[in-house]
DNA sequence: CTGTCCATGTAAGCGGTTACATGATTTT
DNA sequence: AAAATCATGTAACCGCTTACATGGACAG
């Protein structure tokens, strides 16, 4: 249940019609919580018949014409309310860890390796984008307290991104060290540790 | 759609009952897959309709009583199919960073402050628990391919939880740093970097 | 006036989550 | 016999994804 608070944030920041938090989403926000524009405008409608935002006084209110929202009081006591209530963290949850655990019983492994090496420049390619962001945004000066929560939450993007290319990395080495495909476990069904 | 290649995997390891499934994925797999038991149910239910997998011969089939599934040969094929197909991967989303965002606008940071340092013991406890299974299960000895594909795993889920508790130190040190609740931004509202 | 953005929406489908239902087995 | 547990399932809801629809503004 973040979009909506994730929207109420960003209309908090800056006033804004359905499209342009789209854009937004596409870059700073969407870093760390993604959104695309259907459910921008659902969650919007939403919002509005919730009494959290309201659309900014416009000469034409009509299909197809720009409409902007504001929040309204009881939109920032809701969000208030939502950020300090304590959540668990989600279980990271990642399909390649899957397809590597699937590889070792299955025995092919060149497939997944070609995807590792590509994940890793991808990972590579984000963590570069974060840094020049970091040296772009956060330089000296720029310390008030929202510049320094905005700053760590860039930072943990860095960390995550540092770790994953480091891991993709000793993984390929790893994988180097491998058999051949085709070597299917004709092990003798050994107990899995299971771990 | 991992879910049914996660459970296909499963099979593969060792033929199991839906129940039994559902135990492996709290444990093993569930650290980095988790599935609910109604999942498993459900798509158990589909990979036979797709002559993935089969039911055990087994005397009474009747509701309430035990049923084991195993793979065949079409299912094999098909999760090999899937390992080897290339994926993306997906954005991290964490509601974490939304609020930290969010407490940013509203000015308000005792709330997540507290949730923080639950979260690094969360973290702390997760992460000991890897460590204890990778000490037991991954000793000298043990490196066939496939103990050496899944100690990769199991080290990805130990970097990932040390990243995050070192993180959240630095995060709650930050927080030591900052100002009381209360000094709602009255800044001039200058343009926001949107990093 | 045709095509191309801009801007806001609708509809269908899927996976995941939660709550509940029911039969079988074991325990006391 | 009652209660607890094992085991399999149904039903409803919700968020996210994808594809498509509609109207206005503007360029050639």
């Amino acid at each position: 249940m973040s979009l909506p608070h994730a929207i109420l944030t960003a209309l908090l920041e800056r006033p804004s019609s359905g499209l342009e938090l789209t854009r937004r989403f596409d870059r700073s926000i969407g870093y760390f919580w993604s959104a695309t524009h259907q459910q921008i405008y659902r969650e919007l409608g939403k919002l509005e018949g919730a009494g959290y935002i309201r659309a900014l006084p416009t000469e034409r209110p009509a299909r197809g014409q720009k409409k902007s929202y504001e929040v309204l009081p009881a939109g920032r006591e809701e969000l208030a309310r939502w950020t300090s209530a304590p959540q668990d963290p989600k279980p990271w949850r990642d399909a390649l860890f899957v397809r590597l655990r699937a590889s070792a019983v299955v025995g092919t492994t060149t497939g997944v390796e070609d995807d590792l090496r590509r994940h890793l420049s991808l990972h590579q390619r984000q963590l570069a984008e974060y840094e020049e962001i970091e040296k772009r945004d956060f330089g000296p000066g720029r310390d008030t307290a929202q510049d320094r929560l905005q700053h760590l939450i860039l930072r943990a993007g860095i960390d995550l991104e540092t770790v994953w290319t480091q891991w993709l990395a000793s993984a390929l080495e790893e994988f180097g060290r491998l058999p051949e495909d085709g070597g299917r476990e004709e092990e003798p069904e050994r107990e899995q540790p299971e771990s």
